[in-house]
DNA sequence: ATGAAAGCGCTAACAT
DNA sequence: ATGTTAGCGCTTTCAT
């Protein structure tokens, strides 16, 4: 059934030419002021009479004026464009970052020109482009980015944050969740709960938080004489994961009963597998624990224990280091970690 | 009135400070050429002496010096930012169409300026600051905006596209799936399948996907002589459908075979209700259709079957319009359909 | 093929 | 409190 197409259309066409934009100068003409004055209007802190500024402003919404952000940017130097770097977008973690991060920066009026950094390649590709913008700093998450590369940010002046990745670059600061400890406070609950084998589904191994989260892990279980019983590679994807537990949970395999896994996705395909394709039952005979508490950790269907991370927290932190420019010291000083926290639901 | 002759200046401005951004006139004058040259080195099709060119890009490299886009913008009254607006974030669907929208416009030398829609909130309050950044074009989707508010975008000659959204403006372009036909396409199958007794979950009721869906839906039972025997709002999120799920299966209802929702992530909801607390079985009992098809549709344990958007159609076809600036006539003239796809799983 | 000069729209320093 | 002026860094005529 389609509709018939009105045979006229009644709206008139704006009366404003499209693409004349009302400039400083346009008001400035319009009420005989000059265009700092204009300026001033805009700004609160800039001493002008109340009725004029009243007058411009209101001639302003008028003619649908509004300052233009890019010559501004020229002639401040500073854009209030901050650029988020971001891998893996499959992974509703870091839509969640995005999120929070938007509206957070927007809060203290900046804004986020985003760049997404294509499945399997690089960060270091994009930072012409990023740099070309003038932004007045990088957020990268999810991804790697060369020291060369952040060592040309450093030559430009602009400051770089690492979330969710430490680096080993005094010259870049990284926000982090406390990997290493939660790692810990996993084994330790795993051990008090009466597990004995426990295995771990990695991401890739030459990322920090996989690697942080392993460490604290194998040093949890240490210090109950225990050792990891396996480490498989499930390279942070659900369909990796699901692979990576059919080896784990192979036959003639050692039996296992826990799994902690570096993100929360890989959790959940660990857990499909259980479900479909064995007859283990969670937690009774394997306890499942994930990383990050996404959204859908929480589903009843998933009801998956897991680490959360201080989303809101983490990114607070790295908005405030944003203002400090570059760090100052060492690696260590250049890391902020905040405190993650076990989240008990019904798979551990 | 001027003052005096200003004195001859014969001391050019001194220009090399340590630690700032290079620009063309450094590069200009340690090669002792004009800044309009280096402007030339970058530019493809200006006629300039390769010789020359590869002086100047050797010295920008080792300078590292890249063009300011922001003095480039100012100049040339296009910045090569599109403005990206956009809602609910927490449904899956909007992340991948972000981006596969970042990926295609950088494919095109254009970048993305982001701003998320608060929850609740909605895209009129962050016009203002999109239109500060002159920003080339607006891309709308999964939020709603003013009339008052697209025709300032309008006087300022920025071109709006709506993605998902279709609105009764002539002067924006709409993107959708063919939104009416796929709802038809469901409810055809299901009779197909013996299905007498269907429902639908519905988003909010004044958003168009919903309304269009649930017309189609509606459209093509009445062509088998049924009648939809229930409708239920959902929200179009996951908990607000595991809600609908309970209302429309819960005690002394009539009996319901099948469920067609308007989004993927109601569609798991309603699974989750069916799974965890009933004993009805899918699709044995009850079918369950989504829409979007989600990454986490096609999981072994979900297995759902649902319409496919086409999102990267309709991504290039949004990305077209951006260059077409306005449209030029009536309301179905501004829309672009683009066919979408049944995908059968399991769940129906 | 290259240079000189005039801005793009705004802000900041300095005058009045 | 408001005006004047000199740019921000680049592109674009227009000369040469």
């Amino acid at each position: 059934m389609t509709r018939d197409i009105p045979p006229y259309d009644p709206l008139p066409r704006s009366t404003v030419r499209a693409g004349a934009r009302p400039t400083a100068r346009h008001l400035a003409e319009r009420l005989g002021v000059a265009t700092s004055t204009i300026t001033r209007a805009f700004d609160e802190h800039s001493r002008i009479s109340e009725k004029l500024r009243q007058r411009i402003l209101a001639l302003a919404d008028e003619m649908g004026y509004q300052p233009s952000a890019i010559a501004r940017s020229l002639n401040r130097r500073r854009t209030g464009i901050i650029a988020l770097v971001m891998g893996d977008m499959a992974n509703p973690f870091y839509p969640a970052v995005l999120e929070e991060f938007s509206l957070q920066l927007r809060r203290t009026g900046r804004q986020v020109l985003l760049f997404v950094v294509p499945p399997g390649g690089d960060a270091d590709q994009l930072m012409p482009q990023v740099l070309q913008y003038q932004v007045d700093a990088i957020v990268v998450t999810a991804a790697k980015l060369s020291s060369p590369m952040s060592n040309l940010c450093g030559r430009q002046g602009v400051p770089v944050v690492f979330m969710n990745r430490r680096v080993g670059d005094p010259t870049v600061w990284s926000v982090c969740c406390d990997n290493e400890c939660m790692g810990a406070a996993v084994a330790e609950y795993l051990v008090g709960q009466n597990r004995r084998h426990c295995a771990f589904v990695s991401g890739d191994l030459d990322v920090s938080t996989t690697t942080d989260r392993l460490r604290g892990f194998e040093r949890g279980l240490a210090a109950h004489g225990q050792r990891l019983i396996a480490c498989v590679q499930g390279g942070y994807t659900y369909a990796g994961a699901r692979e990576a537990a059919s080896r784990l949970f192979g036959t003639g395999q050692a039996k296992i009963d826990a799994v902690f896994c570096a993100n929360d996705v890989m959790a959940l395909g660990v857990l499909s597998h259980l479900r479909l394709n064995t007859s283990l039952r969670v937690p009774q005979d394997v306890a499942v624990v994930g990383f990050d508490d996404i959204r859908d950790a929480a589903y009843p269907e998933n009801s998956l224990t897991t680490v959360r991370q201080p989303v809101r927290e983490m990114i607070e932190c790295a908005i405030g280091l944003l203002d400090e420019g570059r760090p100052g010291g060492s690696v260590a000083q250049a890391l902020r970690e905040v405190p993650g926290r076990l989240v008990l639901r019904s798979t551990a």
